[in-house]
DNA sequence: CTCCTTGCAAATTATTTGCATCAGT
DNA sequence: ACTGATGCAAATAATTTGCAAGGAG
Protein backbone atom coordinates (compact mmCIF):
# COMPACT_ATOMS: atom_id res chain seq x y z
CA UNK A 1 0.00 0.00 0.00
CA UNK A 2 1.05 3.65 -0.35
CA UNK A 3 2.47 5.50 2.35
CA UNK A 4 0.14 8.50 2.13
CA UNK A 5 -2.57 5.48 2.33
CA UNK A 6 -1.72 4.07 5.00
CA UNK A 7 -1.51 7.59 6.96
CA UNK A 8 -4.51 8.70 5.84
CA UNK A 9 -6.75 5.38 6.59
CA UNK A 10 -5.16 5.79 10.11
CA UNK A 11 -6.82 9.25 10.02
CA UNK A 12 -3.21 11.39 9.49
CA UNK A 13 -2.38 13.66 7.27
CA UNK A 14 -0.10 12.93 4.74
CA UNK A 15 2.32 15.36 4.60
CA UNK A 16 5.49 15.75 2.64
CA UNK A 17 7.60 15.63 5.48
CA UNK A 18 6.29 11.83 6.40
CA UNK A 19 6.45 10.74 3.07
CA UNK A 20 9.56 12.28 2.82
CA UNK A 21 10.84 10.38 6.33
CA UNK A 22 9.30 7.30 5.30
CA UNK A 23 10.11 7.20 1.68
CA UNK A 24 13.89 7.53 2.49
CA UNK A 25 14.53 4.52 4.65
CA UNK A 26 11.98 2.19 2.74
CA UNK A 27 14.85 3.01 -0.11
CA UNK A 28 17.90 2.91 2.56
CA UNK A 29 16.44 -0.67 2.56
CA UNK A 30 18.68 -0.31 6.11
CA UNK A 31 18.32 0.08 9.58
CA UNK A 32 19.46 3.80 10.71
CA UNK A 33 19.71 5.83 13.91
CA UNK A 34 17.78 9.16 14.40
CA UNK A 35 20.75 10.99 13.50
CA UNK A 36 21.68 9.21 10.35
CA UNK A 37 18.02 10.13 9.16
CA UNK A 38 18.39 13.57 10.59
CA UNK A 39 21.88 14.02 9.22
CA UNK A 40 20.71 13.12 5.60
CA UNK A 41 17.50 15.14 5.27
CA UNK A 42 18.61 18.32 6.90
CA UNK A 43 15.60 20.57 5.80
CA UNK A 44 13.52 18.29 8.43
CA UNK A 45 13.90 19.49 12.23
CA UNK A 46 15.46 16.49 14.48
CA UNK A 47 12.77 17.12 16.69
CA UNK A 48 10.23 16.40 13.51
CA UNK A 49 11.92 13.23 12.81
CA UNK A 50 11.44 12.27 16.52
CA UNK A 51 8.18 12.47 15.92
CA UNK A 52 7.56 10.66 12.85
CA UNK A 53 9.71 7.56 14.15
CA UNK A 54 7.18 7.78 16.65
CA UNK A 55 4.11 7.77 14.23
CA UNK A 56 5.89 5.13 12.09
CA UNK A 57 6.03 2.81 14.79
CA UNK A 58 2.08 3.25 15.95
CA UNK A 59 1.18 2.48 12.14
CA UNK A 60 3.02 -0.46 12.56
CA UNK A 61 5.38 0.68 9.39
CA UNK A 62 8.88 1.14 11.41
CA UNK A 63 10.43 -1.48 12.81
CA UNK A 64 12.92 -0.29 16.28
CA UNK A 65 16.15 -2.36 15.99
CA UNK A 66 19.36 -2.37 18.03
CA UNK A 67 22.53 -3.93 15.72
CA UNK A 68 24.41 -4.09 19.33
CA UNK A 69 26.35 -1.29 18.95
CA UNK A 70 24.34 1.11 21.75
CA UNK A 71 22.28 3.00 18.96
CA UNK A 72 18.59 2.44 18.14
CA UNK A 73 18.00 2.37 14.56
CA UNK A 74 14.79 2.01 12.48
CA UNK A 75 13.55 0.29 9.34
CA UNK A 76 11.07 0.50 7.07
CA UNK A 77 8.97 -2.78 7.19
CA UNK A 78 5.16 -2.02 6.34
CA UNK A 79 3.11 -5.76 8.12
CA UNK A 80 5.84 -6.45 10.46
CA UNK A 81 7.48 -7.63 7.73
CA UNK A 82 11.30 -6.61 8.00
CA UNK A 83 13.74 -8.43 7.08
CA UNK A 84 16.96 -9.11 8.74
CA UNK A 85 20.70 -8.58 8.93
CA UNK A 86 24.30 -9.73 9.38
CA UNK A 87 26.66 -7.29 11.15
CA UNK A 88 30.16 -7.13 11.01
CA UNK A 89 30.80 -7.04 15.00
CA UNK A 90 34.40 -5.47 14.16
CA UNK A 91 33.72 -2.55 11.22
CA UNK A 92 29.72 -3.02 11.55
CA UNK A 93 29.10 -3.73 7.49
CA UNK A 94 25.58 -4.91 6.89
CA UNK A 95 24.40 -6.93 4.95
CA UNK A 96 20.83 -8.42 4.14
CA UNK A 97 19.18 -11.66 4.89
CA UNK A 98 15.73 -12.17 3.68
CA UNK A 99 14.86 -15.98 4.09
CA UNK A 100 13.60 -16.44 7.42
CA UNK A 101 10.81 -19.30 7.87
CA UNK A 102 8.62 -16.71 9.58
CA UNK A 103 5.69 -18.79 10.70
CA UNK A 104 7.87 -21.88 11.73
CA UNK A 105 9.22 -19.60 13.83
CA UNK A 106 6.29 -17.96 15.03
CA UNK A 107 4.75 -21.53 15.65
CA UNK A 108 7.44 -23.16 17.61
CA UNK A 109 7.82 -19.97 20.25
CA UNK A 110 4.10 -19.88 20.78
CA UNK A 111 4.14 -23.25 21.58
CA UNK A 112 6.79 -22.58 24.16
CA UNK A 113 5.17 -19.75 26.22
CA UNK A 114 2.07 -20.25 27.94
CA UNK A 115 0.65 -16.99 28.48
CA UNK A 116 0.88 -15.90 24.75
CA UNK A 117 -2.17 -15.93 22.24
CA UNK A 118 -0.54 -14.82 19.51
CA UNK A 119 2.74 -13.38 17.42
CA UNK A 120 2.37 -10.64 15.54
CA UNK A 121 6.36 -9.92 14.57
CA UNK A 122 9.90 -10.74 15.26
CA UNK A 123 13.03 -9.47 14.88
CA UNK A 124 16.01 -11.04 14.49
CA UNK A 125 19.51 -10.12 13.65
CA UNK A 126 22.66 -11.61 13.24
CA UNK A 127 26.48 -10.97 14.33
CA UNK A 128 29.46 -11.96 12.61
CA UNK A 129 32.96 -11.10 10.72
CA UNK A 130 32.69 -10.27 7.61
CA UNK A 131 35.76 -11.56 5.21
CA UNK A 132 37.61 -8.39 5.58
CA UNK A 133 37.45 -8.62 9.28
CA UNK A 134 38.16 -12.50 10.40
CA UNK B 1 32.63 -20.13 33.83
CA UNK B 2 32.63 -18.18 36.98
CA UNK B 3 32.11 -14.65 36.24
CA UNK B 4 35.35 -13.42 37.68
CA UNK B 5 36.92 -15.99 36.27
CA UNK B 6 36.20 -14.55 32.80
CA UNK B 7 37.04 -10.85 34.24
CA UNK B 8 40.27 -12.00 35.40
CA UNK B 9 41.05 -14.07 32.20
CA UNK B 10 40.40 -11.16 30.29
CA UNK B 11 43.28 -8.81 32.33
CA UNK B 12 40.16 -7.38 34.38
CA UNK B 13 39.81 -7.07 38.65
CA UNK B 14 36.97 -8.92 39.13
CA UNK B 15 34.92 -6.61 41.73
CA UNK B 16 32.58 -6.55 44.09
CA UNK B 17 30.46 -4.13 41.61
CA UNK B 18 30.74 -5.88 38.67
CA UNK B 19 30.01 -9.01 40.26
CA UNK B 20 27.04 -7.62 41.68
CA UNK B 21 25.98 -6.25 38.51
CA UNK B 22 26.26 -9.39 36.33
CA UNK B 23 25.39 -11.39 38.89
CA UNK B 24 22.01 -9.40 39.26
CA UNK B 25 21.10 -9.75 35.54
CA UNK B 26 22.24 -13.25 35.06
CA UNK B 27 19.77 -13.93 37.98
CA UNK B 28 17.11 -11.75 36.65
CA UNK B 29 17.73 -13.63 33.09
CA UNK B 30 15.35 -10.70 31.24
CA UNK B 31 16.62 -7.77 29.51
CA UNK B 32 16.87 -5.06 31.77
CA UNK B 33 17.44 -1.32 31.04
CA UNK B 34 20.34 0.82 32.50
CA UNK B 35 17.63 2.41 34.64
CA UNK B 36 16.13 -0.45 35.52
CA UNK B 37 19.64 -2.12 36.81
CA UNK B 38 20.20 1.38 38.64
CA UNK B 39 16.80 1.63 40.66
CA UNK B 40 17.72 -1.97 41.21
CA UNK B 41 21.38 -1.77 42.50
CA UNK B 42 20.78 1.88 44.26
CA UNK B 43 24.65 1.38 46.20
CA UNK B 44 26.08 1.38 42.45
CA UNK B 45 26.21 4.80 40.73
CA UNK B 46 24.68 4.90 37.63
CA UNK B 47 27.89 5.95 35.71
CA UNK B 48 29.43 2.91 36.65
CA UNK B 49 26.37 0.51 35.48
CA UNK B 50 27.46 2.20 32.16
CA UNK B 51 30.66 1.33 32.40
CA UNK B 52 30.15 -2.11 33.24
CA UNK B 53 27.48 -3.09 30.79
CA UNK B 54 29.95 -1.43 28.16
CA UNK B 55 32.55 -4.06 29.69
CA UNK B 56 30.34 -6.78 29.11
CA UNK B 57 29.97 -6.04 25.81
CA UNK B 58 33.30 -6.05 25.46
CA UNK B 59 33.89 -9.50 27.17
CA UNK B 60 30.69 -11.26 25.11
CA UNK B 61 28.92 -11.83 28.40
CA UNK B 62 26.42 -8.97 28.08
CA UNK B 63 24.04 -8.55 25.34
CA UNK B 64 22.14 -5.72 24.26
CA UNK B 65 18.42 -6.00 22.65
CA UNK B 66 15.89 -3.93 21.50
CA UNK B 67 12.24 -5.05 23.13
CA UNK B 68 10.68 -2.25 21.00
CA UNK B 69 9.60 0.20 23.01
CA UNK B 70 12.35 3.17 22.74
CA UNK B 71 15.29 1.76 25.56
CA UNK B 72 17.84 -0.41 25.12
CA UNK B 73 17.77 -3.66 27.06
CA UNK B 74 20.86 -5.48 28.25
CA UNK B 75 20.78 -9.44 29.17
CA UNK B 76 23.47 -11.89 30.24
CA UNK B 77 24.44 -13.88 27.53
CA UNK B 78 28.06 -15.58 27.89
CA UNK B 79 29.27 -17.15 24.56
CA UNK B 80 26.46 -15.28 22.82
CA UNK B 81 24.09 -17.77 23.53
CA UNK B 82 20.89 -15.62 24.84
CA UNK B 83 17.98 -17.19 25.25
CA UNK B 84 14.89 -15.23 23.29
CA UNK B 85 12.11 -13.52 23.84
CA UNK B 86 7.88 -12.79 23.26
CA UNK B 87 7.55 -9.66 24.02
CA UNK B 88 3.38 -8.63 24.55
CA UNK B 89 3.17 -5.20 22.27
CA UNK B 90 0.00 -3.89 24.42
CA UNK B 91 0.95 -4.82 28.05
CA UNK B 92 4.86 -5.41 27.58
CA UNK B 93 4.79 -8.61 29.34
CA UNK B 94 7.86 -10.93 28.50
CA UNK B 95 8.44 -14.82 28.55
CA UNK B 96 11.37 -16.35 27.53
CA UNK B 97 11.89 -18.83 24.17
CA UNK B 98 14.56 -21.29 24.64
CA UNK B 99 14.27 -23.42 21.84
CA UNK B 100 15.74 -22.29 18.80
CA UNK B 101 17.73 -23.56 15.84
CA UNK B 102 20.64 -21.82 16.53
CA UNK B 103 22.69 -23.67 14.17
CA UNK B 104 20.42 -24.10 11.15
CA UNK B 105 19.96 -20.17 11.44
CA UNK B 106 22.95 -19.15 10.84
CA UNK B 107 23.74 -21.71 8.93
CA UNK B 108 20.79 -20.25 6.25
CA UNK B 109 21.63 -16.72 6.64
CA UNK B 110 25.38 -17.84 6.08
CA UNK B 111 24.42 -19.11 3.06
CA UNK B 112 22.52 -15.93 1.56
CA UNK B 113 25.28 -13.35 2.20
CA UNK B 114 28.23 -12.95 0.34
CA UNK B 115 30.59 -11.06 2.21
CA UNK B 116 30.63 -12.81 5.57
CA UNK B 117 32.94 -15.47 6.47
CA UNK B 118 30.92 -16.35 10.23
CA UNK B 119 28.26 -16.02 12.57
CA UNK B 120 29.10 -16.07 15.84
CA UNK B 121 26.04 -14.72 17.36
CA UNK B 122 22.03 -13.68 17.03
CA UNK B 123 19.51 -11.85 18.43
CA UNK B 124 16.05 -12.51 18.15
CA UNK B 125 12.38 -11.52 19.70
CA UNK B 126 9.02 -11.98 19.27
CA UNK B 127 5.86 -9.34 19.39
CA UNK B 128 2.66 -10.64 19.66
CA UNK B 129 -0.30 -10.30 22.48
CA UNK B 130 -0.87 -12.13 25.46
CA UNK B 131 -3.55 -13.71 26.50
CA UNK B 132 -4.95 -10.92 28.45
CA UNK B 133 -4.16 -8.16 26.09
CA UNK B 134 -5.80 -10.23 22.90
C1' DC C 1 52.50 -0.92 46.49
C1' DT C 2 50.68 -0.29 42.05
C1' DC C 3 47.37 0.76 38.96
C1' DC C 4 42.69 -0.38 37.64
C1' DT C 5 37.90 1.02 39.26
C1' DT C 6 34.70 3.74 41.35
C1' DG C 7 32.01 7.82 42.70
C1' DC C 8 31.15 12.45 42.34
C1' DA C 9 30.77 16.68 39.74
C1' DA C 10 30.39 18.68 35.50
C1' DA C 11 30.10 18.74 30.56
C1' DT C 12 28.01 17.14 26.67
C1' DT C 13 24.49 15.00 23.95
C1' DA C 14 19.95 13.07 23.28
C1' DT C 15 15.04 13.47 23.79
C1' DT C 16 10.78 15.80 25.05
C1' DT C 17 7.63 19.66 25.54
C1' DG C 18 5.22 24.22 24.58
C1' DC C 19 3.70 27.24 21.50
C1' DA C 20 3.18 30.09 17.34
C1' DT C 21 3.07 29.32 12.46
C1' DC C 22 2.32 26.56 8.45
C1' DA C 23 0.07 23.23 5.41
C1' DG C 24 -3.17 19.24 4.23
C1' DT C 25 -7.85 18.21 3.72
C1' DA D 1 -11.45 27.54 7.26
C1' DC D 2 -10.34 24.11 10.34
C1' DT D 3 -7.17 21.36 12.68
C1' DG D 4 -3.30 18.58 12.68
C1' DA D 5 1.81 18.93 11.71
C1' DT D 6 6.07 21.39 11.85
C1' DG D 7 9.96 24.32 13.41
C1' DC D 8 12.11 26.82 16.83
C1' DA D 9 13.37 27.63 21.56
C1' DA D 10 13.71 25.86 25.85
C1' DA D 11 13.39 22.31 29.36
C1' DT D 12 14.49 17.83 30.80
C1' DA D 13 16.79 13.46 30.64
C1' DA D 14 20.44 10.43 29.17
C1' DT D 15 25.26 9.56 28.50
C1' DT D 16 30.12 10.68 28.68
C1' DT D 17 34.33 12.62 30.62
C1' DG D 18 37.86 14.17 34.17
C1' DC D 19 39.83 13.55 38.27
C1' DA D 20 40.66 12.34 43.14
C1' DA D 21 40.03 8.55 46.29
C1' DG D 22 39.36 3.60 47.10
C1' DG D 23 40.25 -1.34 46.46
C1' DA D 24 41.93 -5.67 43.97
C1' DG D 25 46.00 -8.24 42.89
Amino acid sequence: MEIAQILRKAGLRATETRIAVFSFLHKKHLPLSIADIAAALPKIDTVTIYRTIATGKELGIIKEISLGDGVLTYEFAPDGHGHHHVVCTSCNKIEDVTSCNESLLARQALREVSGFAAITGHSLEFFGLCKKCI
